[in-house]
DNA sequence: TCGTGTTTGTTATGACGCATAACTTCATCG
DNA sequence: CGATGAAGTTATGCGTCATAACAAACACGA
């Protein structure tokens, strides 16, 4: 990792000539005209004319920001990791540590709300390499997989910490699924406390289960049942993910909603 | 396999003169080199000129057979849910009817299987609408994903109807979930059992489940985990979600994979 | 203030894919 | 056998990606 030799991200603004403010902006400028479209147009296709003619300039110009197409593919899908880990990180952050199945309910509905509000984002992260683009390499997949699940991982962590986290309803794992997360330990958390092999199995089935209901929804294949439907089974769909993964009743009846 | 020649759909006409015959023929090679090519490439994209030149043909000639590029993709789209319809229904086929966890089990394997043995196809059903590509009407989605769910509710109903299916963990039903559930029965099967709403949820849940974990590994997010712990962790899944739904414990646990 | 080199934009051009039109070939059927 | 029409071809127009060549604006030191 580390790699990203385009990449001029976050850094701080140590200093910041008047023209590298300008470039950012356009930069700024292209991707959220580049968002706009493909949100207008129901689509991940972008065309670079499109961008151009909407910001008032010729498509070649857009060479002088981002290499190819493919660039500003990857770029896009950067940001829509950032976006979904902000979204998922901030609605955790609004419940109490206390309450970890509160902080799952929050969690999964920022998950569907952010997919369900930025369909398109939700494809360049979740679906189908886009037609004519190739990954960097197996990096930037896995890694932003990683983060997505990041704040998942932290709830389980809590709950754990805190002695309320009750034993799944699944218990028995399979061995290589115990050292692959042994290993995935090592490499990037060595700091963090040590999961349980079955937590980390029902976790993952919670992620699963959400991202399926969230998926099928945003990619409207729940359309035959009214938003309100929908609306019930998936609250009744969290619920029962936090049953089986063993994560508290909340104390609060009223909480809930 | 899956190439299932000649006639699929309309074995209603048995006089085909000649020329049909060949044309229908001629279809069904593009739409094979098509699914090759989307195959190979790793895409859902398409380009006319690669599929005649694989042909021996020039690419005006495929004129003859599709109007436009949405003509194929929506064909291909056709055959992909045909496909998952006959594997998922061949396997649920496979297990007695008197152990339904058993018909969930093939049915979860079968789905799983074939989005991992063609994902492309698996994206054009599931995914993203492909950039270009607009849906006829909101008909063939809702209907294909009618028809994809239907090994599932076949499986709950014989389960049902002998009485071994449980009650789900989650009970509590929106009302305007059973109303949808009631215009749907009203609508398309009339001639069927009722369903119970709690039912109808758990076994929503159990394949936004299943489709979650499917669509994760289909698409190369859960490639962090080595094989074999995808196996377990989908094993897993399966039985989870066969608890919550309140589907029988398997009589013998020697069929446990 | 001016001059030079960089940055950022333009127009011009080539390659490619979709799609249509016009033409050619050939099988089918009266 | 000859008319008909299906199936294939080449020729063409249009739009997009991408590069090349050129022009204007800007930064900055002498």
């Amino acid at each position: 990792m580390t790699t990203t030799p385009s990449e001029t991200r976050e850094s701080e603004h140590p200093v910041l000539s008047r023209r590298e403010r300008t470039r950012a902006a356009t930069i700024e400028e292209i991707k959220e005209t580049a968002l706009r479209l493909m949100h207008e147009q129901g689509t991940t296709d972008l065309r670079f004319s499109d961008i151009a003619r909407e910001m008032g300039m010729t498509a070649p110009a857009l060479y002088r920001y981002f290499a190819d197409r493919d660039e500003l593919l990857t770029a896009l899908i950067a940001d829509a990791y950032d976006d979904l880990a902000v979204a998922v990180e901030e609605a955790r952050s609004q419940v109490p540590v206390e309450d970890p199945t509160g902080r799952w309910h929050a969690v999964s509905q920022a998950y569907r709300a952010w997919a369900s509000r930025e369909p398109q984002q939700f494809a360049l992260i979740f679906g189908m390499p886009v037609p004519g683009y190739v990954a960097p390499d197996a990096g930037p997949t896995t890694e932003a997989c990683r983060r997505a699940i990041g704040a998942l991982k932290a709830l389980f962590f809590e709950a754990m910490a805190q002695g309320v986290l009750g034993r799944p309803l699944i218990r028995e794992v399979g061995e290589s699924f115990a050292t692959a997360l042994q290993e995935d330990h090592d490499a990037k958390h060595a700091d963090e406390p040590v999961i349980e092999p079955e937590t980390f199995q029902s976790m993952l089935q919670c992620w699963a289960s959400l991202h399926g209901f969230t998926s099928l929804e945003a990619y409207g294949h729940l359309q035959f049942l009214p938003e309100e439907a929908r609306d019930t089974l998936f609250e009744a769909n969290v619920r029962l993910t936090a049953i089986t993964a063993g994560l508290p009743l909340p104390a609060d009846p009223s909480k809930q909603e």
